[in-house]
Formats: C-alpha cells, sequence, structure tokens
DNA sequence: TATGAATGAGTCTTCATTCAT
DNA sequence: GATGAATGAAGACTCATTCAT
C-alpha cells in the first residue's frame, strides 16, 4: 500500500513535465518536487531519468493502442480506417510535443545502447495500423501503414511548429483519409 | 559586427556538431574548439547559442531553396514536382537530424519570445513549394504544400527513428509523387 | 542482536566485496542484495557500515592467527619462522586488496573515534609474531616482529601496486627469511 | 600572469586537503573553497578530481626524487645508502598519508584505464634506489630497491597505522641499513 | 579582434541511515 | 525479524555567459 500510489503520482507528474517541455530541460528534482518526494526518493522508485521518462512514454503509448483496439471492435474496414485516423490526430494533438519526445527519448536509448527496447512498440503499432489498411482492401498495408504514420507525425510536427495556425485539422483528416484510401 | 573567414568557420564547425547532436548536447566550448578560436572569441561573433544555431539552420535551410529554385528553372510542370520531392528528401537524408534541429531550435526561439523570426523562411518554403504544385496543375496548391512538407518531414522522422531500416527511400519518392500527383 | 544463519550470509557477502572494491565503494544497498536480504535488514544486524566492516575484518585476522597457531605446533624455531613467512604471504596475497582495506577501515575507525578498538589486534599479531621469532632465536624479537609485519605489508602493498608483475613472491620469501633470520 | 599562480593555490590546497583526508573525502567543492575561487573555476584549470590529485601526487614525488639526487651528488656508496634511507623515511614520516593516496589514487587509475601514467614514476625511483645500492657494492640491487621501498612503505604504513607509537624513527633506519647493507 | 579566467546555477546520481509497518 | 519507502546531504561535473586585458 502506497507503493503503486506514489510511482503513479512520479508518473503523473513527470508526464505533466515532459508534455511542456523538452527531456533535457525537465529536472529530476523538478520531477520530485511535483510529485511531492525527495530527490532522493524519486531515484527509488525510478534507477535513472531516462527509465523514468521511458515509462512515461511507453505508458501512453501502449494505452493509446490498447484504447484503440477497443474503439476499432466491430467496425467496418473504412470505419475502422477513419477511426484510426481520428485516433490519431488525437493523439498527436492533445499532446502535441509527443513527438518530440519520442524523438529525444530513442535517441537516448541509442546512446545507452538501449535501442532494442522500442521494437516491441513499434512492432504493435505497425501490426495494428496495418492490419486496419488490409480490412479496408487497401493494397500494399505495410508500406502503407509506415506512410500513414509518418504522415500524421509529420502533420503534427508542422501543426506543433506553426502553433496549430498551420491547417485545419478536420480537413487534413479528410486529406489523409483520401490519400490512403479508397 | 565580424565578418568573414572565421565566421564561416564558426558556422561550419557548428553546422557540423548539430548534424550529430542534439542542440543542447553540444556546447559553445566544443564548437570553439572545432572552429580554432576560443570561447571569448567565439562570443564575439555571435552574441548566443541560440543566434549561432539559428544561423546555422537558416544558412542551411535558404541554401535549400536557393538551390531548388536553380533546379527548377526550364523544367516542366511534372519534372518540376519530381525535382521537388527528390530535393526534399535529399535535404532530409543527408541531413537526418535536421528535424530535429529545427524542432529544438523553434522551442528555443518560443522561450526567447523570438518565435516570429520563423515566419519569413516559412513562407519562402510555402510559396516555392505551391507554386511547383500549381505548375503542375495541381488543386488547391496551398494545402498540397503543407501536406507535402508534412510527409517529407514525417518519413524523415520515422527514416531517423528507425536508423534508416524502416522503408526504401526511392520506393517511397513513388508514393508521396502519387499521392502528390497524378 | 542478530545471530545465525543469516548473519554469516551477510558477512560472507561483505567480505567477497570489500575483495573487489574500496570500503567507499561498497554500498550497504549491494551487500544486501548479495545477502539476500533487504537493507533495512542489514542494519537489523549490523547498526552500521563500519560496524559490519569491521566484523569481516576482524574475523578474518583473527581466524588466520588462529590457524596460525595451529600451523605452529610441534614445529622447531627454524621451521616455525618459515611457516609465519608463508602464513603471512599467503594472507596477503590470497587477499591482495588486505592491506588497503585494512587502511581505510582505520581511518574510518578515527573518523568515529573508536581507534583503540585495534588494540587488542595487533597486540595479539606482536604477541603470536615475536613469540615465533624468540623462539627461532633471534635477538629483539619485538623489534622484529615489527619488522616482519611491516615488510610483509610493504610487499604486499607493492605486490597490488604492480598487479603482481613486481616479483616472484618465493623469492621474496627467501629475502625476508635472510633478513629476520639467519 | 595570474594563471600559473591561481594553479599554484589550487595545488597548494589540495594538497593540504589529500595530506588530511582521503581522496574520496576531499571534494572539489572544498578545495575551490581552500584555494579561494569557484568550483566551476576548479574545472578551468583541471579537468578532473582525478588529474587534480594526480598532479598534486606526482609534484611531490618527482619533487622527492629531485632532491634526493642532488643530496646524493658527491657521495661515496655507503653515505648515498644511509642518505637514501634518510630521505625515504622523511617523505613517508612528513607526509603520513602519502601511501595511503597514492594506493587510492592508483586504483583510481586503474578504473579509469589510465595506469600506465605510473611507469614514468616507478621506473624513475627503481632507477635512482638500485643505482644507489649498485655503488654501495649491494648484490642484486633491482631486487634489493624494491625490498627498500616496500619495507620503508610498509613501515611508514604502520607507523601511521599506530599513530607513530609502533617504533622510534632512528632505531628502525638502522635495522633497514644492516638489512639492505653490509 | 581575441583570449582565457572566472562565475554560479544547474545536472544526475549515490548512499548511509531511519522508521512505520 | 524483516521490509522497503523515504530522506537529505553530498558528490563530481557541465555550461552559457561575462569581463578584464
Amino acid at each position: 500500500m502506497g507503493s503503486g500510489e506514489t510511482r503513479e503520482r512520479i508518473l503523473k507528474a513527470a508526464l505533466e513535465l515532459f508534455s511542456e517541455k523538452s527531456y533535457h530541460e525537465v529536472s529530476m528534482g523538478e520531477i520530485a518536487k511535483k510529485a511531492g518526494l525527495s530527490k532522493g526518493g524519486l531515484f527509488h522508485y525510478f534507477p535513472s531519468k531516462y527509465d523514468l521518462a521511458r515509462e512515461v512514454l511507453f505508458r501512453l503509448l501502449d494505452g493509446w493502442i490498447d484504447e484503440l483496439e477497443e474503439r476499432l471492435e466491430g467496425l467496418s474496414g473504412r470505419e475502422m480506417l477513419k477511426a484510426l485516423v481520428d485516433a490519431a490526430f488525437e493523439l498527436v494533438t492533445s499532446n502535441p510535443k509527443l513527438s518530440r519526445f519520442f524523438l529525444e527519448l530513442y535517441e537516448e536509448s541509442l546512446k545507452r545502447e538501449r535501442g532494442s527496447e522500442w521494437d516491441e512498440f513499434y512492432g504493435r503499432y505497425i501490426g495494428v495500423t496495418s492490419q486496419v489498411l488490409r480490412s479496408a482492401g487497401i493494397s500494399e498495408p505495410e508500406k502503407r501503414a509506415i506512410l500513414l504514420g509518418a504522415i500524421v507525425d509529420g502533420l503534427a510536427l508542422h501543426h506543433l511548429l506553426s502553433g496549430g495556425r498551420l491547417f485545419d485539422v478536420e480537413d487534413m483528416k479528410r486529406e489523409v483519409l483520401r490519400i490512403m484510401g479508397v
């Protein structure tokens, strides 16, 4: 008791901070303060900043895929594709700095020779996405899955860079569906 | 205000370093050393790290647009589109960390309340791109220009994340041309 | 106050770690892990790191003297001297970091104003050694006992510093016997 | 100007502190404070604690050998031997924690894979010592040089451990001369 | 122009120890 | 007996920036 709770508090605080600032700009002291425990206590739960940040990100991403899979149940191919695009845009627009955080963490993982930790998530993502595209009757679904991911992330990037002024989100969703689609 | 050869040497050294490591990982001392002058001397040419980095990036981007405009001269609409996609892929693949650098610097500019500095470049980029798309007879060229930029950046991002293993560049170029165009 | 099996497990784990690394480089967490109990549990058996380390060292040294006394029984004066030198070299070469550990702990004891804890051991050591020298018919046995201890420790130190490349152990033993002895 | 002076101030402060406490017990902040500059300033002169400590020790040792060589000029073999023993005892008794400092630093150098830095000093030491022994007509001077170093260091160790109560220094010097000697 | 000395705030991380359970 | 959560102080080191010369 207490154990899991503090951990959650830490993860929540870290998520909030990493959503505001870059990996390197957020300090462990800051996270500890926000989570309401000492710096030493923080290291009791997470052996390093990288490990904490990675858990923050993976929870977010895994949670997103879980939710997506739920949403997709019982839908037709077309509807699935639409739901997928919706979910992808939701993810990146609700958490605009996610791509950047992802990137930073990935580089950090390379530096620590722990790059392989990402394979599982990436595989899962491509798996779900290409499955949806296949169900929608789209040819070469693996390639299109990659393309879809890239487009959504690219749009998120530019959305972020322009402070949301660059394009209308619903408009772009339609465009993406057109590209993917039919 | 500093000009001439030393300035160029600094910019060259900085470009090389920012192509290897993130903004925060490159230190002014490192740049000074690589450029062959003292830290104090470096600050004589550039008032801050941010200003130096921004000049590095803007030179790169402006140079890219200049070269692109040259290449486009005398081409037909279709050929222009192909040349544009080629150039975009060249830029991001020859300098894989560019998107990240761009992102970091943009955030740094926001922190310093100098976000408007980017407008000019972005306007120029959209201008050239949409002009090409218009020449190629594509409808809604502004919107497509944004999309094209996002796709290329998104692909660059994933290319970087996967260490180049994710997709074949030529293959993706064809895909992008298909999306854009015809 | 703690007794029995767990206590032994702790002492064994600590000995192994202190044989590899310096006093300050070995952490209580490490010892606890190796001994298979929690950090809190460890402090249940030993009130401080210093007390644990001191017990490790004193057991080793007392054990060495016990064994030496056994070995000496029934030997002639000359043979005793040889056995003593053998045992001394065995101790320091089988546990090359012993001198360093001894030194560190001694300083730690001074800091804690518990320097007198060492007197008993030192007295016992000088007692046995000078007794042997006296039996071997050597004059000024107390002084020579001190000298012998110093030589063996000094050689151990240099042996350690040179990674064992500095001299041949058997060769030096003969040299020490010559000095002491005959 | 000012350059060399500050450096000397730092080295002096560091020597004093390392003469009181162990390597790990002396902090860079402490040294900086004692030397009268900021922590950052300290790192301007020495890239790491190890490098600073190493320079402190090597200066001491090199200075000792320099002085020894001066003292030896023009002496007969016997006198040289006596002067060598005097100098060795002076070194270790005037700076009782030297052996320990030496040891700590040596281990630190191994951890940093810079163990070879010690070869030059050790070679110089053995060179001078064995030369003296040879001049004094002693057989196997290299082996005896090692032995002499070990004895003196061992005695220093015990002298330190016993707080100087263990033996009379002049008495032991005679003993060492007898051992070495004639 | 150019140097390099100097600052000071900040970084992640370690660790012996305590204590409620 | 035993756990593990939590502390708090300390540690080495980094770095953009300033300034006297």
